[in-house]
Order: structure tokens, then C-alpha cells, then sequence
DNA sequence: TTGTACGCGTTATCAT
DNA sequence: ATGATAACGCGTACAA
């Protein structure tokens, strides 16, 4: 392990002299001391110690994001545009897996504070009733007065910044886009029990139906974000038939998963019926699923650019939120109700 | 922030002795003094500097793992593996996408060796002539050098332990499953061009079809990773008819692509023809498509613990090489070929 | 059982 | 323009 002290004595220079010249510090040195310092560090395979460097700079260029899942592609769409602009600003980015449990959430912050990891994103949605919410609050705060800047990705009143999006009214746009095509029966697949944006892609979801004056027509049902949920609730909606006009699914999978449900029973979509998710992954795009599109990429890659920006000792904006837009996508799975059923 | 000397002082004790409390030293401490260091550990909401452990310690407890893509599901289950061993074992993971670049990866890894990582997993495939293969071989002999354990989770040849499935043998199984079902003519739609993992899947699927006597029956069109490449590949193939017996794809989202395009233009799967995929994702299993079973989460859990186990000064195993099974799994998207067509 | 003191590799401050 | 040195926070050898 070759340190700056060895570079500095193969160059025949200080130790300052050499930092000065591999941290790339603005204070002067001479051309040609630059350029022995330069050399010996080549030629000793140099590799400035980043750890070194956190410990007694302010800034450790860590990025930490926890996500739920890094397989969901909702989380790593978000990821890829954390670590690309972490990467740009010659950030490291550190990923933990979290599964849904805020205990785990808080004990993977507690790790990446350990780094000294200069922000923490959190990907992931919080719980209607969370028991370990005070927790998780205190280690958030604990967090920021040690200098460690939070952002979360989803209405969490975490007591940090916040770079989101619209989930009631996501769901409620792609709601208004079935009803505007003539849909009066919508069932709608939830999310899974008791997550935040669940409930709020719901509530979109009702309260568009009931301002259309088809708060009757509505109904929801349980589901979750996978594929298999999209396929059982779907196989449970076609066994108690009449089928409703058009099924709104909590996000893409779930949608995809109905539409393979219903396509398998060799009902016509969107003939028969309409299937509309939310999200806009890839999978989307692939099967022509009408979807409302969300700025994943972009609510990572800001947060990570928002972190990095108030770096060092920034004032910390409190805990203001922002906004991003949606786009509702139609595609070829929703159709105009036909005039007879 | 409040560091050991606090707490020691805090404590009333000297920060050896909260060191040993603190960091689960075997050094015994009397069970009074251990309880006083707790307690003002916990009142000041110590939190441990890794980055000053990891300077004084030889292990840095910081997995390193690069990725071409986190988006692309194979990646995600690797990277999944790898942090959760990571993970209960006290280490953070670090990610980093490469996009394919060799020079990127050469670049990420000099990152991840700053900061002192214990081991860097190379998740991705090589590519055949590559220009940059000398520098990546270079980074990674000095990493080495440095301690920084090196697993490849592709046949690269870097000079480190590598962990990885038979793709010839996997491309080989599934072309054997499609012949024996009856197809005699078989299109194999290839990966990204010049990767090595694509050269060696289309080599087995060739092999296998020679070996039966069916070579004039095999033909290679250019693909890629993605729905979009298979989709396009197949809407080519049906413009020039007539239709081989099965297309077989790189990976699974080009078969589902590739189902896609067939099932739009009309032509009955697997009544018409059979598809079949390679790696198993989750998507597969939903589409019902025939595919090879590829142990990707196993893939980057054993890397992760191969790191862990071999942590500090073990025995380097050389450049060993792990080869992991795979499993043909036959689903809904193969039949037995149509005796008259 | 507890305490003292050094070193890990940097950067920054203060001379020179 | 360059050099000496004090931190940063920790673990550990050595002393008591």
C-alpha cells in the first residue's frame, strides 16, 4: 500500500507539496515539481486513500440510497439516476435493499452514517400507521445534525427535502382517461396493503370515480406490485363476472399481469375490456399498456444533484417539497367502451 | 459530531476502554464500566467513524460490485445476491454502472479501490478484441496488489477468481430441448455484437445443431438485450418468410419481444412455432416462456461471500473458476413440432 | 481490568 | 514555491 509519504520521498518533495499536486489544489507549485510528483506517483501505483480524505475533509463523495428492491424496476430506474450523477460528480454510490421494512431502513442509514455518507435517499414509500415511524424519524434527524443530508422520494414528512410525485393525482388523471372513454364500471388492483402510495393511488382512483358521478361503478380490490398479483386478482375478477368496462392496476406489472390473466380467457382487450397501470416502465412501452408516465429517473438523478449541491455546509432548505410532473400514456390497451355489452 | 473521546470522557473511562465496548472487541471489560460506555455512547448518539475503522483496520467491510446496467433485470438479481450477503455480514455495497465501457469499468474500479473496497464483483461480460482488455487487466493485478480481492462473474480471464455459469452449455440445452421437440430449422436471435457472453451462446446453439446433423437448418440474425431487439429481429423474420420451426433468443426479454411481434402479426405460439428464451427472469415465468435457468442470484452471493471469507490476508485461490449449474425449464412457448406444415 | 500513546493517510495551517 | 506539523477518529500494542 503505497501512500503519499512514499510518493513524496520518491519525488524528493514534502508530503504537502505532494498532495498539493495529486489533490489537485489550487495553491501553487512549479512545473517541474508538479511533474516529479506526478511520475513517482505513477510509477508507484498510487490510489489517493478516499477514506483518508472523508476523515478530514467535510465531504466523504459517498451517495446513499436505499430502496426497497433493486430487482423492482420502479427502484432501479430511480438508482440508475442517482449513480449517474453521483458518478458525474465523482460520487461513489452506496445501495442497500430494504424490503419494505422500516427496522431494516433504519439500520441501513445507521450503516451509511457510519460512512459518513454525505446524503441518504430514501426510494421507497412509507406506511399508513408505521410503528417504527418514531424511530425512523429520530434517525433521520440524528442524521441531519451530524451533516448527513436525507431526501425522500415519497410524501414521508420525514423532516427532510422531498422530490416526488403526484400519486393521488396520477391515478386519478389515468381514472379521468378511462372515464373520458366512456368506462362507468372500474376495478381497480391495489398496491400492497397498507403502503402510503397505495393508499394514495387509490384515493386518486375513488375520487375521480365519485366526481364522475360513479362512485357505484367503482370497486377495488387487493393486489400488490408484482406481476402474480395483477394475475390472481384478474383470475378472481373474471370468475365473478359480470367484467367490469376497464381495470386500473396499482402500477405496470400488476396491469401486465391482469392482461395476461385476461388474455388467457380469451377476453379481448381492449375490445372487451380496458387494463391501464401506472409508472411507465419498460415493460409498458413493450406490451402497448395505456399508463400514466413518472419521472423515476429524474426524482433520483435531482435528489442525488440536490445532495451534492448542498454538499458541505449549505443552509438545508428545511424540508420542502417538490413536485415532478406525470404524462398520462395512452396506449393501445384502452379502447372507447363499447356502445352495447 | 461526537466521536469516542467524547464518550470515553463522557463515560468517565479512557477511550481504549470505549473502544473495546464500542467495537465488540474480546479484550475483556468489567460489566459495570461496559454499561457506563454504553450509556453515554447512546446519550450522545455515538456513531462509529467506519471510515476511521476502516483506515486502521485491513478491512474496509465495503463491497464493491459494477454492473453494465441496473435497470436490466439480469444485473439486478446479481446485485440483489450480492447485498444481501453483503449486507448480513456488516458490509455496505457499493454500485457502480458501466454501461458496457470497459474504459468506464477500468475508471469505477479505480473508484472503489480508494476507497478501499474489500472486493470488487465484475458483473458484466467481456467483449471479444477488446482494445482496452490490457488496461482493465493492468487496474485489476494493482488491486490485487493493494488487497482488493477481484471475482468475475463472466469468462474474462482478468487474472481473478471467477464465478459463472456455462452459457455455451445453456445455449447447447435449450437448442437440444427445441430439437428434440422436432424443429429442424431454427433462427437464433444474438446479443449485443462483439460481447463475449453473445459469441459464446451462439456457439452452442450452433454446436448443438450441427451435432444433429441440422446446421443447414440453423441461422444467426443480429438481436441485442432488449424487447425492442427481439421485437424487430422477428417482425424481419416474418417479413421474409417462410417461418423457421422456433426462434431461439439471446435472453428472455428478446423472446418476450419476440413473442410479441408474432402474436401481433397473427402467427399462433408455440401452435406455429415455438420461442424460447436463456436466463430465467421474472418475466419469463409470467409470459410462460421455455428458457434456461441461469443461477444469477447465487452468481453474485457466492462472489460476495468468496470477498468475505477471504477478507483480510487468506490465501488468494489464484484465478479459480467457479462453474455454476443451469436448469432447462420448459414452459408454455415450445410444443412439439407440427407434423405437416 | 484499565490507561497511554502511536499510527493509519490525508488536508490545511502556518511558517519559511 | 515549499516544508513541517497538527488534526481527523479509530484500534491496538504495551504499560500499569
Amino acid at each position: 500500500m503505497t501512500s503519499l509519504v512514499d510518493v513524496a520521498r520518491a519525488a524528493g518533495v514534502a508530503v504537502a507539496t505532494a498532495s498539493r499536486v495529486l489533490s489537485g489544489s489550487d495553491h501553487p507549485v512549479s512545473a517541474k515539481t508538479r511533474a516529479k510528483v506526478v511520475a513517482a506517483a505513477e510509477k508507484l501505483d498510487y490510489s489517493p486513500s478516499a477514506l483518508a480524505r472523508a476523515m478530514v475533509s467535510p465531504n466523504s463523495r459517498l451517495m446513499g440510497v436505499l430502496v426497497s428492491d433493486i430487482v423492482n424496476p420502479y427502484f432501479s430506474v430511480i438508482a440508475r439516476g442517482v449513480d449517474d450523477v453521483a458518478t458525474r460528480a465523482g460520487y461513489v454510490t452506496m445501495l442497500s435493499n430494504v424490503d419494505r421494512s422500516t427496522a431494516t431502513e433504519i439500520s441501513r442509514l445507521q450503516a451509511m452514517r457510519d460512512y459518513r455518507a454525505a446524503g441518504v435517499i430514501f426510494a421507497g414509500s412509507g406506511y399508513v400507521d408505521d410503528p417504527h415511524r418514531p424511530g425512523l424519524l429520530k434517525a433521520v434527524r440524528q442524521a441531519r445534525e451530524q451533516g448527513i443530508l436525507a431526501v425522500s422520494l415519497a410524501d414521508r414528512d420525514l423532516g427532510c427535502p422531498t422530490i416526488t410525485v403526484d400519486h393521488h393525482a396520477a391515478a386519478h388523471d389515468i381514472t379521468d382517461h378511462l372515464v373520458a372513454l366512456g368506462h362507468r364500471r372500474i376495478t381497480f388492483i391495489e398496491g400492497p396493503s397498507g403502503m402510503t402510495v397505495t393508499r394514495q393511488r387509490r384515493e386518486g382512483f375513488l375520487a375521480r370515480m365519485r366526481d364522475a358521478g360513479l362512485g357505484g361503478g367503482a370497486r377495488c380490490v387487493p393486489g400488490g406490485f408484482d406481476y402474480e398479483a395483477g394475475h390472481t386478482a384478474t383470475l378472481r375478477l373474471i370468475a365473478r363476472r359480470p367484467l367490469p368496462d376497464a381495470v386500473l392496476a396499482a402500477n405496470d406489472e400488476v396491469a401486465v399481469g391482469a392482461l395476461g390473466a385476461l388474455r388467457q380467457a380469451g377476453i379481448d382487450v381492449p375490445g372487451e375490456i380496458s387494463v391501464a397501470g401506472i409508472n411507465d416502465l419498460r415493460v409498458a412501452q413493450h406490451v402497448g399498456l395505456t399508463t400514466v408516465s413518472l419521472p423515476l429517473y429524474e426524482m433520483g438523478s435531482l435528489a442525488a444533484r440536490h445532495i451534492i449541491e448542498s454538499a458541505p455546509g449549505a443552509a438545508t432548505d428545511g424540508a420542502a417539497t417538490t413536485t415532478l410532473s406525470h404524462r398520462l400514456v395512452p396506449r393501445e390497451t384502452t379502447a372507447r367502451r363499447p356502445p352495447e355489452r
